[in-house]
Order: C-alpha cells, then sequence, then structure tokens
RNA sequence: GCCGGAGUGGCGAAAUUGGUUUACGCGCACGACUCAAAAUCGUGUAGAGGAAACUCUGUGUGGGUUCGAGUCCCACCUCCGGCACCA
C-alpha cells in the first residue's frame, strides 16, 4: 500500500490528491464548463460510451476503463476546438434491475433511483467531462414515450408482428428471449437451460434487414477506405451471425397410400449432389409430420420419437458431437427429381426446424452428419464425385453418377443441376427475427390494445407515453402472462377505435430496446414534440467514436443498426449507419487473471484505489497496462509507477521552471515538440500506453536537462491534460492562467524543432550489427559507405575478406556483405 | 469442426510498419542521502562463455524469401474470444 509521506529535505508543497480533485471538480461543476451547445459553426465529434445499467453491485475499476478512453479523446477534441458531445446516460430497464429489485425487495423504480445515484457518484470522482444536462434513462416516461413511438412506426410498417411460433423460454426468469439472450443453448442472464414454449410473442422483423445489416459492413467510400471503421473481429462476428448462404430450394413429391400432391421442400448449398440424394429428413417439428402421420405404418414408433426429442432441451437436442437420431416415416418414399428415384423419408434431430425449410435432402457420400447417420442406419451412400480415398469427401470436384452431368465440375453444375431438379436458387440468413416480448415488469410496456372486435389497435401517439403502472407484486407469474396482467384497472381499457371493452397488451419489451436509440436521445434529451429535432439529428449524427465492450458486437450493436436503419428509412435520421469508428474495451481482468466478480472474491473498487492514489493516477495507470482492447490483469502493486510519474510533475513545477525569457536549451524544445507530436497522434489512434510512455520519456529527459519555461511546460501539462486532468489544472493555475487548461487550446508541433542534426547509423556486417556513427540526416549514400567502412570496429570485420556488395539505408543503417 | 486474435525479459509491455529486439513502467540487486527506515536520486537487470575487452545464442516450433525477419510466405504447437448438426 502506498503512503504519503513528506520529504524532510525540501519545502516543496506536496501533492495533495484529494484536496485537489475535490476543488477542480466542484469548479468545473459550478462553472459548466463542459456543457455542450448545439453551435453548428463548430466543427462536431460526438464521443459515445456504452451506457451502463446500475446493477446494484456499483463499478469495479474495469467499469471506467472505456469511460477514461472517451474522456481523453472527448478533452483533446475540445482542446482543438471542436464542438464535442461526450454523454452519459443509463439503462435501467430489464433483468438485473429487476432482478436486484426482487431480491433486495424493492421497488425497481426505487432501486434504480439508488443505484443510478451511486453510479453517478463513482463516475464523479474520476472526473470525467459528462454534460450532465443531456443525462437519459431507458425508465424515465420521457424517453420510453419515444422507444414506444419507434415500436408503432415498426408497426405501421408491418416490422412487428404477432407470432405463435414456439419461442425461447428461461424456467427461471420466467419470460421468454430472443436468439442473442441465448449462450450454448442457455439463458445469457442466469445460465439456466432454455426450453421452448409456445406462445403468443410480438416479433419483430430484422431478417427484411438482413441484407442490409450485412453488406453495409463492407461499403467503402470512394478511396477505398470502409466507412465502417470498426474491429475487423466484430465485424467478422456479425457476418457469422447474419450467417448468409446461398443455395437451392428442391421440391421432392412424397408417394404413398392415400397421399395426393404432397411435396416436400428442401435446402441445400450442394444441388450439385443431387444424384447423391439417398433419403430425405424432415425435422421432428415439420408441419408437415402431422399430416403424413395417418399415411405411414409406424405412426406409433414415429409419435413416441417425437415425444422423446420434445422432451429433450435444446441444447441436448442440438449438441454437434453426439450421436444423431432419427426414425423412418415407413410406407412413404419421396422422388428424387433428377432421376425419379424412390428414397425413404425421415424425421430426426440432426435437421432444424428453424432454419431453412425445416427439411433437407441427405447425400451421405458428400456430407459428414448424413454420412454418420446413414451408417447408422444401414442407408445407402452413393457417391457422385469422384474421389480417392474414403467417403465422405464434402469438396467440390468432377461430378460421376449423375447422369448428362457426368464429368462436370460440381462447383458449376449447381445452378444448372437446380433448374434441372425445377428446383429456385435462394439466399437464407441464420440470423432469426427478434422476440420483442418478456413476461415481466420492468420494461417498456407494448403500446398496443387488443379489441374483441377490432383485433389489434395501436395506442394512438397522442396516448404515449403509456406508463407502467404502479403495482405492488411485480415478480414474474410464469405462467407466460406478465405481472401486468393481474392490474385490472390498468389493463381493461376502450378500444381507441370502436370504444369497445378492450384490453391491454401485457407483454414488455426486452431489456435491448431502450439501447437501440439511445445515442440518438442525446443530440435532443428534452425534446417533447419529437424523438430528435433534425437540425440537430443532422448536425450530430453519426456518432465519431462509440467505445464499448466487444460482448455487444451480436446483441446490442446488431439491434441498434436495424433500428437506425429503419429510422434511415422513415426520414427520422440521416444516416445509413449510427457509429462511424467502433473501438472496443479490452477487460480489466482480476489480480489472478479471472474475470473480476463477487464470485471470486477478486474485485477492486475504484473508491479505493482513488481515495489513496487519486483519480488522476487511477485514470494514467489504466490507459498505460497495455494496449486499450486487449485484456489485462490488474496489478495493484504497478499502480505505483503512474503515481510516481505524477508526483514527477508536480516537482518539475517547482524546480526547473524558469522565467519566460531566460535562456533553455534548444534540446528542451526538441523534447517537448517531438512528444507534442507523439501524444496527438497517439491519442488520436487511441494508443494511451504509448502515449504515456512518451510523456514519460519526455520528463525524463527534461529533468536530466535541468530547467526548462513556463510555457514549455504548459505545453507539457496540455498533453497530460486528458490524462490527469485535475492535477494538471492545479498546476496550470498555478502559473498564473486564469482561463482552465481544458479550454485551452491543444498545442501544434512546431516543425522546427521536429528535425534532428544527427542520425544514428548502424553499421552491418553480414546482417549482424557491429558498429554504428553519427551522421546529419540526408547525408549521401556514398558519404556513408565512406563512414562506415573506415569505422574503427569495422576494419577486423572486413579486412580478412572480399567485400560482395554494401547495401546503404539513407538515415538508416549500413550493410556491408562478404563473400 | 468453423471463424477471428495473440504467443517478445521475473511481470505489464514497446519496436519508426522489412533496418540497433526488449523503449516506458513494475519488480529485484547494489550504491548515495539517513542514527535508521520510508520517500527520492544514481547504477545494473534476456541467456551462455569470459577476469575483462568481447564473442555466441535469442521474439512459441520447424522450414522458406531477403543484404537484413518479432514483422512477409508455408507447415505445425499452445492460449484467448466467438459460432457451432445453419444442410
Amino acid at each position: 500500500m502506498y503512503m504519503k509521506k513528506d520529504s524532510p529535505k525540501t519545502s516543496l508543497v506536496a501533492y495533495d490528491h484529494v484536496s485537489i480533485e475535490k476543488k477542480w471538480q466542484n469548479q468545473w461543476a459550478s462553472s459548466k464548463i463542459y456543457k455542450t451547445t448545439d453551435d453548428t459553426t463548430k466543427e462536431k465529434f460526438y464521443v459515445l460510451d456504452m451506457f451502463p445499467y446500475p446493477s446494484g453491485e456499483g463499478l469495479h475499476v474495469g467499469h471506467p476503463k472505456g469511460y477514461i478512453a472517451t474522456d481523453i479523446i472527448s478533452r483533446m477534441k475540445r482542446m482543438q476546438g471542436k464542438n464535442v458531445l461526450h454523454p452519459m446516460g443509463f439503462d435501467a430497464f430489464g433483468l438485473p434491475a429487476e432482478n436486484y429489485a426482487i431480491k433486495t425487495q424493492t421497488h425497481p423504480e426505487v432501486a434504480v433511483k439508488t443505484n443510478v445515484a451511486r453510479y453517478k457518484k463513482q463516475l464523479e470522482i474520476l472526473g470525467f467531462d459528462y454534460d450532465w444536462s443531456r443525462e437519459v434513462n431507458t425508465t424515465d416516461p420521457n424517453y420510453y414515450r419515444w422507444t414506444q413511438w419507434i415500436f408503432l412506426q415498426l408497426y405501421k410498417k408491418g416490422l412487428a408482428f404477432e407470432s405463435y411460433e414456439p419461442i425461447n423460454w428461461c424456467p427461471v426468469d420466467k419470460t421468454g428471449l430472443a436468439n442473442e439472450d441465448i449462450e450454448n443453448g442457455r439463458c445469457e442472464r442466469c445460465g439456466t437451460l432454455v426450453e421452448k414454449k409456445p406462445m403468443r410473442q410480438w416479433v419483430l422483423k430484422i431478417t427484411d434487414y438482413a441484407e442490409r445489416l450485412l453488406a453495409d459492413l463492407d461499403v467503402t467510400a470512394a478511396d477505398g477506405t470502409p466507412v465502417l471503421d470498426w474491429p475487423t473481429s466484430i465485424k467478422e462476428l456479425q457476418r457469422n451471425w447474419i450467417g448468409r448462404s446461398e443455395g437451392a430450394e428442391i421440391t421432392f413429391k412424397i408417394e404413398g397410400s392415400g397421399l395426393a400432391h404432397t411435396e416436400i421442400k428442401v435446402f441445400t448449398t450442394r444441388p450439385d449432389t443431387l444424384f447423391g440424394v439417398t433419403y430425405v429428413v424432415l425435422s421432428p417439428e415439420h408441419a408437415l409430420v402431422t399430416e403424413l402421420l395417418s399415411h405411414i405404418r409406424n405412426t406409433e414408433e414415429v409419435n413416441a420419437y417425437i415425444s422423446e426429442i420434445k422432451n429433450k432441451s435444446d441444447i441436448e437436442r442440438t449438441d454437434a458431437t453426439k450421436e444423431k437420431t432419427g426414425v423412418e416415416l415407413k410406407g412413404i418414399t419421396a422422388i428424387n427429381p433428377v432421376n425419379n428415384e424412390n428414397v425413404s423419408v425421415w424425421i430426426a434431430d440432426y435437421v432444424l426446424a428453424d432454419y431453412g425449410t425445416g427439411a433437407v435432402m441427405a447425400v451421405p457420400a458428400h456430407d459428414a452428419r448424413d454420412f454418420q447417420f446413414a451408417q447408422k442406419y444401414n442407408l445407402k451412400i452413393q457417391p457422385v464425385i469422384s474421389h480417392e480415398g474414403s467417403l465422405p469427401v464434402i469438396t467440390h470436384g468432377t461430378l460421376i453418377n449423375s447422369g448428362k452431368f457426368d464429368g462436370t465440375s460440381s462447383e458449376e453444375a449447381r445452378k444448372d443441376m437446380t433448374s434441372f431438379a425445377g428446383g429456385t436458387w435462394v439466399t437464407k440468413y441464420k440470423l432469426r427475427d427478434w422476440v420483442f416480448s418478456r413476461q415481466r415488469y420492468w420494461g417498456e410496456p407494448i403500446p398496443v390494445i387488443h379489441c374483441g372486435k377490432c383485433g389489434v389497435v395501436p395506442v394512438p401517439e397522442s396516448d404515449l407515453p403509456v406508463r407502467l403502472p404502479n403495482v405492488t407484486s411485480y415478480e414474474p407469474t410464469g405462467t407466460g402472462e406478465s405481472p401486468l396482467a393481474a392490474i385490472s384497472e390498468w389493463v381493461n381499457v376502450p378500444c381507441p377505435t370502436c370504444q369497445g371493452p378492450a384490453k391491454r397488451e401485457t407483454n414488455t419489451m426486452p431489456q435491448w430496446a431502450g439501447s437501440s436509440w439511445y445515442y440518438l436521445r442525446y443530440e435532443d434529451p428534452h425534446n417533447t414534440n419529437a424523438l430528435v429535432d433534425s437540425a440537430k439529428e443532422k448536425y450530430w449524427s453519426p456518432v465519431d467514436l462509440y467505445v464499448g465492450g466487444a460482448e455487444h458486437a451480436t446483441r446490442h450493436l446488431i439491434y441498434a443498426r436495424f433500428w437506425h436503419k429503419f429510422l434511415f428509412d422513415i426520414g427520422v435520421v440521416s444516416t445509413n449507419e449510427p457509429f462511424t469508428k467502433l473501438q472496443h474495451v479490452g477487460l480489466i481482468m482480476g489480480e489472478d487473471g479471472r474475470k473480476m466478480s463477487k464470485r471470486f472474491g477478486n474485485v477492486v473498487n475504484p473508491d479505493d484505489i482513488v481515495g489513496t492514489y487519486g483519480a488522476d493516477t487511477l485514470r494514467v495507470y489504466e490507459m498505460f497496462m497495455g494496449p486499450f482492447d486487449q485484456q489485462i490483469a490488474w496489478n495493484t502493486s504497478s499502480i505505483i509507477g503512474a503515481r510516481r510519474f505524477i508526483e514527477k510533475i508536480w516537482r518539475m513545477r517547482q524546480t526547473l521552471i524558469v522565467e519566460d525569457g531566460a535562456t533553455v536549451p534548444d534540446s528542451v524544445h526538441k523534447v517537448i515538440h517531438k512528444t507534442v507530436q507523439k501524444v496527438s497522434e497517439d491519442i488520436e489512434h487511441l494508443h494511451f500506453n504509448t502515449a504515456i510512455s512518451s510523456l514519460m520519456i519526455a520528463a525524463n529527459e527534461l529533468e536530466k536537462i535541468g530547467s526548462l519555461s513556463k510555457t514549455q511546460f504548459e505545453i507539457l501539462l496540455k498533453l497530460l491534460a486528458p490524462f490527469a486532468p485535475h492535477v494538471t489544472e492545479e498546476l496550470f493555475a498555478s502559473l498564473g492562467n486564469t482561463q482552465s487548461i481544458h479550454t485551452a487550446p491543444w498545442p501544434i508541433p512546431d516543425p522546427q524543432f521536429l528535425t534532428s542534426d544527427a542520425v544514428t547509423i548502424i553499421i552491418q556486417v553480414n546482417g549482424k550489427v557491429r558498429g554504428s556513427f553519427s551522421a546529419p540526416p540526408g547525408t549521401s549514400k556514398e558519404e556513408l559507405e565512406r563512414s562506415a567502412r573506415q569505422a574503427p570496429d569495422i576494419s577486423k570485420w572486413i579486412e580478412n575478406g572480399k567485400i560482395a556488395k554494401v547495401i546503404v539505408v539513407p538515415n538508416r543503417l549500413v550493410n556491408i556483405v562478404m563473400t
């Protein structure tokens, strides 16, 4: 533990982070220096953090890492003269807040208020430059009014609809879940195995946007640079999640006693292997199965199999490593359209109901899964691609046993084979429509009314928001109904259309709803007439830099892009994509290398670190730990380095400063301006660790040189100001400045000090370093070679051989190659 | 299985994008100051050999391209993240 002690030797004023940080935080708040105006004459810069949901646990030291980064960027941009929007808010609807409320027996509204206050306090002591007058909270009726409004627009365009398909259900959280809320077949929140449950759901048709969500990841500007400056890994995750694949839909006629005009449509990416089909498989949930049951010989056996499958969890069923099971539908056959062969029809657990057509053609010779299944049930394996070695062969090749297609390339035959089979070429996606209703209390009410006469009637926009009623019991019912259903005075309303008796929709929206558009509300947070004023939207959008966790790649970031594109289509926003540049934060792990969690007892509270070392030290340390996007373990004993660095700056103020006008060596200018250049570039590229490193190098060199003018010291302070805003403000003020350092202009490097009068030239012999010498920059190749040959250390390496050639790289090195 | 990313001192890491590997920081050792300690300052800190000057080896492993490779190419190993019976 670091202890602050006074030095007996000097009379320096001690660096007291506690009083300095408190003083300037109060000062900034009262002078409102971070308040953002809509001054459109200035160039804007919109930098955004992923807003937190205020859980009961409070922040740990990992949470602020991203916020520190955006704070640094926003401070530099402000000093560079930009009009900066750097807002903060709270994502307070949803399961975490609600479960916390249930656990502590407090109403969610009360719990959220308490937790938000606590979070704000924790953020405030870190010295962030948020404009709190623009704070948004997704649970504020003035906010969720517009979340509901967006839902109504989606409904109007047919993109929100009721569905009765079985959906994922978490038996512990007692609510339906979207595909994105599931990890490895388990509820992303509580880890429980999800079940399939048929129930009425509101679903958003995100699949209508699948193609655009995918294609727009790759859009490039005229000069070839990507429009979305996102990490490739996140783009790749989204591509995989959307999961586009092209293939053919092929129809197989079904024959059997009493059957007429019955068909099975299958989806395949390999229509070229159609001659190798030896059976077809339906998923157990396929709609056709019920119809076929009465036409087969083994109805009982098939029924038994289906109920066996139904009792299995989704994860058991779809585990790719387990042995596949299935049962033949005896007494019926399918006709292969390319050769009119009769093949058997099966249902099997390895065919998914909700992808493609829910049915596949099986080509065991050229598909690993079909091969496995065929071996187990002794089904025919018919190769149609020439091969050496064992089956299955899943690569493309030359077709055999394929009638008139023999000898052609399987890859090229795909489309011809499709039309030969009477099929159609189609595109499919893995992306599923977004299950949008939750059977829980703490969410935005879905603004529709169910009328016996008129059906589904949207709540008129003028009646928004539909407020969450205040209830005493908000625990989930588990019946598939929201707790809201029990509040009859809220539920029963006149139908807006016919004034007859009607009931409100009692499902609520998922947590992701409010966060899918919040960045727009910061642009115009208090507007009561519109989601966002269009002039303000045009000025501020899109977000220039968005920083947050990579875990949101396939959830929040897909949903937000979907809503943004929809809002673009209906003219609410002016850009096609919401976030120009995306940067993800690497997690800070616990000191033991595990994720920071109460469970492991490895949580470090930022309040403690700020108390002991100060917010400036914490900020510098977190940015100095390593590359920003990399996951790194916390190490309390390393913080002292950041603290020592700040103290060194503090000491420099009191020992090095000479009066402006006194002579200061040129070397000081060189150090300062080199650092200005490096730090400016590094912050721009989010290379905070190397920016701090170069500030440390500068401080070390300047201390060695021993004198520094006030102006030069101020430049150094400005470079450090985004990282350590309090101590730099204090020192800046102590030099007689009355303006805040944070609104002072950012330094610009002076080119005359960026060139050096000597460069070190490395001498290599056969690629090995054997010496070096100093030369003026721009020295000619000939001159460099001459100096290298004459260098004293070199003669012993070259005197006993013949020089084959000499490579000279100006300003860098001379390599003498011996034979 | 598929898709991304990463392997450099005791530790976190840096490397002008093909040109002195280990900057900066932590830790450690020794020294200065001190009655002593803390703090601070200074010196050292990849491995092997050598009294030393110095030499050799060294960026996960094995090959390759090049005057020159941590960086580029091929094959492999390990770790992390994501997806996973998507036909």
